[in-house]
DNA sequence: ACGACCCGATTTTTT
DNA sequence: ATCGGGTCGT
């Protein structure tokens, strides 16, 4: 890369943070400012300064963001250190480490990953033994507050000597045994990917030294949103060095409940001194109307890093507010005034406009009216393909085949299809298994004395079980010829065959099978994107670690409305955004009103109204049907908070209101607005 | 072992 | 309204 090339393309705050290679640097960057490509150049321009690409690292929080990283980068400098610089998910970076270091770990090599359902069975398994099951504490309160100890650093022990109540004794309990019986079956979750690196690290300086060595140039993306575990992976790596870059938005961090720490950056210049901090203010993507709405709304904001955005791409139109008589009023609005935006624009495509909302559930009446009125719609984050039934159980069978030891995926596909071995046996497996623990519930099958306790029929069960099972870990222990081994193993255990079995409607199970079908397809189109033979481990690491946009098939290049969360919508861009359900406890979130921390949800709107380029409208309705009855909804907090002169009205005559409201008390709060 | 029925909860979800 | 989990009856 040369570096007049840097010099074209980029502003001088981006410059600044291309070109200050040593030392702490923050990145201010705001919504639209170019981030990614600050990123990019970097890492280009730290090559070019003949700092080898395997000393560079560079992290970020999904796969999306490190696909389209490295497909720019792969444009600026040579194919072969693209290859040599680590650039990947924070966890994937974990795991390589892990399994680099499994000699110092507690598990074994060929260690598996938990996903949720793995986790809420072996949880619901230890409150069973331990017999927690009548203290009404929800499986996912357990979870949650499991994982927000794991985030923090906090191993069993250390969480259970500092447990004084009840509740707390109590989770510090099912901690301990759920951390044990999981590393019994091999596996850990999400969460120990971090923490077992941190811990691994801090122990084993030796270890930690070979790493510091290797990466002396560290760079992180969307810092805000990184948690105590990521913060001092990053902190125990980058020492003495400092050669740290970490880029982010503190105003864009929207994912606190979730364990991240708005602290990291907005204290990054107190934990790394002499930082220099470079803010990026120049928006490549809004009008200064939207910017200014947006500015002005986040500056009700405290604590934060203050700056204003701006862009050269003038006032443009007011940002639009409708409000509706009602929920089904407000979507045939949207559809509506969809229909009227690509009428008058010749130059708007449907991808170009977005639908945006607080939670999943208000997608509904917006499908409805789009499909009423024959406007294609896409869903993101609606349950992938890999969420259904019969692909958790194929995957169920291979992540058994893979690890013998996952009792969570043997219990899911013992059933599937019935074998008469049911609930009964499962005890019956268990009380057997109190005598011989060093033994797996399933390497238990092929014990003598074990068939021996049966009866005749299920003798014949587990045997034919066991037996498939064991021919086909053996098979699958050598790596290659994945896809076609999957599907001999699943059709000689009797899944393949099964689906009427399971599923009595026929179509419903022709559809299922070949779902299943599809679902091997996927294993053979990773085969074929590495380049050498590849085992079940890792394809399934892969599959753990990807997000669920890699999952799905992007079979839609297509032409259609994107509905999404807000949450989802972080880092996209559209020139036509709606942002619906703008009322007092929907948005902001009565949850986040309740628990008195509005700020999070304040910079959720300030992600929302960000991602529009040139049309934004804001919608509500004064009644809506909320669980089933209906609601007299005000409108949101937020919208009072936006200047007037950046707003304007807009009419509903389009929508006939099928119910009267005038005498409704309620009305009286939108007396105030002028419609 | 499996399906019918009841009860209760119900924000967001990068890995 | 709707979904998931749990219980109970067959």
């Amino acid at each position: 890369m040369k570096t007049s090339n840097i010099a074209n393309s980029l502003n001088p705050s981006q410059k600044e943070a291309v070109n200050t290679i040593s030392g702490p640097v923050l990145v201010l960057a705001g919504a639209g400012t170019g981030k990614t490509s600050v990123i990019t150049y970097r890492i280009a321009n730290l090559l070019e300064n003949w700092i080898s690409a395997d000393n560079i690292i560079a992290l970020t929080f999904t796969n999306k963001a490190a696909r389209e990283m490295k497909e720019r980068i792969a444009k600026l400098i040579d194919e072969e250190s693209a290859r040599k610089l680590f650039l990947g998910t924070f966890h994937a970076f974990c795991m390589r480490v892990l399994r680099a270091e499994t000699e110092h770990l507690v598990l074994h090599s060929g260690f598996a990953i938990a996903d949720d359902i793995d986790q809420k069975g072996v949880l619901k398994q230890v409150i069973a033994e331990l017999n927690f099951t009548d203290l009404e504490i929800d499986l996912n309160v357990y979870k949650s507050m499991i994982g927000k100890a794991k985030q923090e650093l906090e191993l069993p022990d250390e969480y259970g000597k500092k447990a004084s109540g009840y509740f707390d004794t109590t989770i510090a309990k099912v901690y301990g045994k759920y951390q044990e019986t999981l590393i019994n079956q091999n596996m850990l979750d999400f969460d120990d990917i971090l923490l077992y690196t941190v811990k691994l690290w801090q122990e084993n300086s030796k270890v930690l030294d070979k790493y510091r060595d290797k990466y002396k140039y560290i760079l992180v993306d969307e810092f805000q949103d990184t948690n105590v575990a990521q913060f001092n992976i990053i902190k125990l790596l980058t020492n003495p060095r400092n050669n740290i870059c970490v880029v982010g938005d503190d105003d864009q961090s929207i994912y606190g409940w979730r364990g991240a720490q708005i602290e990291n950056i907005l204290n990054f210049p107190q934990y790394f001194p002499n930082t220099k901090i470079i803010k990026l203010e120049q928006n490549y993507r809004s009008t200064n109307t939207i910017l200014d709405a947006a500015n002005n709304f986040i500056s009700g904001n405290k604590r934060r890093h203050s700056k204003k955005l701006w862009s050269d791409k003038g006032r443009g139109e007011r940002i639009k507010i409708s409000i509706s008589e009602n929920d089904l009023g407000e979507a045939r609005f949207v559809s509506h005034y969809i229909y009227k935006v690509m009428s008058e624009n010749s130059d708007y495509d449907y991808k170009d406009i977005a639908i945006l909302y607080r939670s999943n559930h208000q997608s509904r009446l917006f499908e409805q009216e789009l499909r009423k009125d024959h406007i294609p719609y896409r869903l993101v984050g609606s349950k992938s393909f890999y969420e259904r039934k019969e692909i958790r159980d194929a995957v169920a069978y291979i992540k058994l085949l893979a690890n013998v030891r996952d009792n969570q995926s043997l219990f899911r596909i013992l059933s599937v299809p019935s074998r008469g071995l049911g609930k009964k046996f499962i005890e019956h497996l268990r009380d057997f298994q109190t005598g011989n623990s060093h033994l797996s519930l399933c390497e238990i099958f092929g014990l003598e004395s074990f068939i021996a306790t049966l009866s005749s029929r299920q003798k014949t069960s587990v045997s034919d079980f066991y037996s498939v099972i064991k021919k086909w870990s053996h098979q699958f222990s050598i790596p290659g010829d994945l896809a076609n081994k999957t599907k001999f193993f699943l059709s000689e255990i009797g899944y393949l065959q099964g689906f009427q079995k399971i599923y009595k409607n026929i179509t419903e199970a022709e559809t299922r099978r070949e779902n299943v079908l599809e679902f091997i397809n996927a294993i053979a189109s990773f085969e074929d994107s590495i380049d050498h033979a590849v085992t079940m481990t890792d394809f399934l690491e892969t599959f753990s670690l990807s997000d669920d946009n890699d999952k799905v098939d992007e079979e839609d290049g297509n032409n259609s409305v994107t509905l999404l969360t807000i949450h989802a919508a972080k880092g996209l861009e559209f020139p036509c955004v709606f942002i619906v359900g703008m009322e007092q406890n929907m948005f902001p979130h009565s949850r986040s009103l309740q628990e008195g921390d509005v700020d999070e949800e304040r910079r959720l709107f300030y992600v929302a109204l960000t991602r529009a380029k040139n049309k934004l409208i804001l919608t509500n309705a004064k009644m809506r049907y909320k669980y089933g009855s209906q609601s007299y909804q005000m409108p949101s907090e937020f919208l009072e908070e936006l200047p007037e002169d950046l707003i304007e009205y807009t009419g509903q005559k389009i929508v006939q209101v099928e119910d009267d409201f005038v005498d409704n008390a309620f009305s009286n709060f939108y007396d105030e607005f002028d419609i």
